[in-house]
DNA sequence: ATTCCGATTTGATTCAGATCAAAATTCCTT
DNA sequence: AAGGAATTTTGATCTGAATCAAATCGGAAT
């Protein structure tokens, strides 16, 4: 999902560890992916928001309109401004939401990662543009078909609900990032949350890849390029990261990480 | 109330705007206000997210179980970090949505104006606290009988999402101000937005009071108190505002208020 | 009216982060 | 493996907003 960092606790809510109480039941006396289409049942997104609500009919009615597109990083997905005639899945990759101004000034208002699900029901256009951060995979249907399958499917509907009162938490506490925390705790706060989005199992060491570039990091922390990297600099030498060909980054200890962060 | 003028037009436009296709239409045969609580008839609310869906048997429910109430300008409504057992709906007033961190520093992440309803269905507990900015009326109900009708009423159910993607888009709208958006840009930024929800007919010169005190628009802003005066001291001097008595505000040409936003 | 107290403005100074300008690294292509 | 472009780091300087410190204003109570 979206930001919010502390996601450990009630991650399981909803990307695929989620899946416990769906699937991972072996108990059953039939197989409850039976009529599912093969795409689907080693798909990534599979239990997430959208399909995780469909009943095998829908599934296999939503695959026969899918297409799986990979996206280069940096590639845009939807246009800030443009209707939007398809929605997606996110199978493999980040991406980024982001707004731009007329000036060129931008900013990022969000990450979702797999099995995150791109799209806004209700409205024609987007008012903001999602793009690659890293190479992606993503599952794209027609929206129509999906609006119509809104329509009839309660449950989808409350996913969809759900996920959208977690994006505006997540908004939420990025504004307050964004208001009131100085650059450092800014970028602590974006190592953490991405260090809780990489590696779930929060043990007291953790190592991920960064998904984003100096210049997007501070296009999300509201910086500049060099005060990122002059900051993250200062955490090296602190000592609380380590940092390997730029991207790597190894965190020695969790809980220094997020008392830098200031709750 | 400080808010006097502001609040008789903004009343007029939500009512009217959404009564038109429900109410408005004489030539229907029976009272639709018929069976519907006395109380319900002239409250403002009474076309919001909430009672705009209800049935006339929901809403005498409802409206049964509900205690209006005032609150004093800065009184809490709901906690940070609190359990929730109760919603609102706003009748009156404007209602700051805060977040605080535990060294103090704190930022205000929503504004609410009248009808707007207050609360987040699926969440024990506040993740922030909800406070009233001016003297406010609200309409208070048991959250268990809401959740049930949410259950029952997918017309309800359908307008909180609405509602969550609307407060969604709003919130990154704010972190494109917070995090690129130049001091000055930012105080027009909020000057904007309070004219344009209390004076909906922007005509080219509008006149409001402010809901907030310089502290309040610091923290919604992410400044100090100094730098929002000294910047509403340029913008009277420049000439895109007149001040009288602090609080309230005359702008003479919207169109140069809404320039100076940069979009 | 007068007094008082909190809110706001104004002024002087400081400082965190921006900007400008190279150097150093990484990584991509050949 | 070498070359070259892009990304990142580092350094020097500047500046917008923060901080510190008074004045002034405005509104409520007397």
């Amino acid at each position: 999902m979206t930001l919010e960092p502390k996601r450990n606790s009630n991650a399981g809510t909803w990307s695929h560890r989620a899946s416990g109480h769906r699937n991972v039941d072996i108990a059953r006396s039939e197989d409850p992916d039976i009529g599912i289409p093969a795409t689907c049942r080693i798909c990534e997104a599979r239990q997430g928001v959208v399909c995780g609500a469909l009943a095998a009919a829908q599934l296999r009615e939503l695959s026969r309109h899918s297409t799986r597109r990979k996206v280069d990083a940096g590639r845009e997905i939807v246009a800030q401004g443009e209707e939007v005639t398809s929605y997606s899945n996110i199978m493999d990759g980040v991406v980024k939401l982001c707004k731009v101004m007329p000036d060129g000034r931008q900013q990022i208002v969000g990450l979702q990662f797999a099995p995150d699900f791109i799209g806004r029901p209700f409205v024609p256009e987007s008012t903001l543009s999602a793009e690659a951060a890293t190479p992606a995979e993503i599952c794209v249907f027609p929206r129509g078909l999906l609006d119509r399958m809104i329509a009839d499917t309660p449950e989808l509907r409350h996913n969809l609900h759900a996920q959208a009162l977690k994006e505006l938490d997540a908004a939420r506490d990025w504004m307050l990032t964004l208001g009131r925390r100085t650059a450092q705790e800014k970028v602590a706060s974006l190592l953490y949350l991405i260090a809780t989005h990489a590696e779930p199992e929060t043990t007291s060491s953790t190592a991920f890849d960064l998904p984003l570039s100096r210049a997007e990091i501070a296009d999300f922390l509201g910086l500049t390029i060099e005060t990122v990297s002059r900051q993250m600099t200062k955490l090296r030498k602190q000592g609380v990261i380590r940092i390997e060909n730029n991207r790597h980054i190894v965190v020695p200890d969790m809980d220094e990480l997020e008392r830098l962060v200031s709750a």
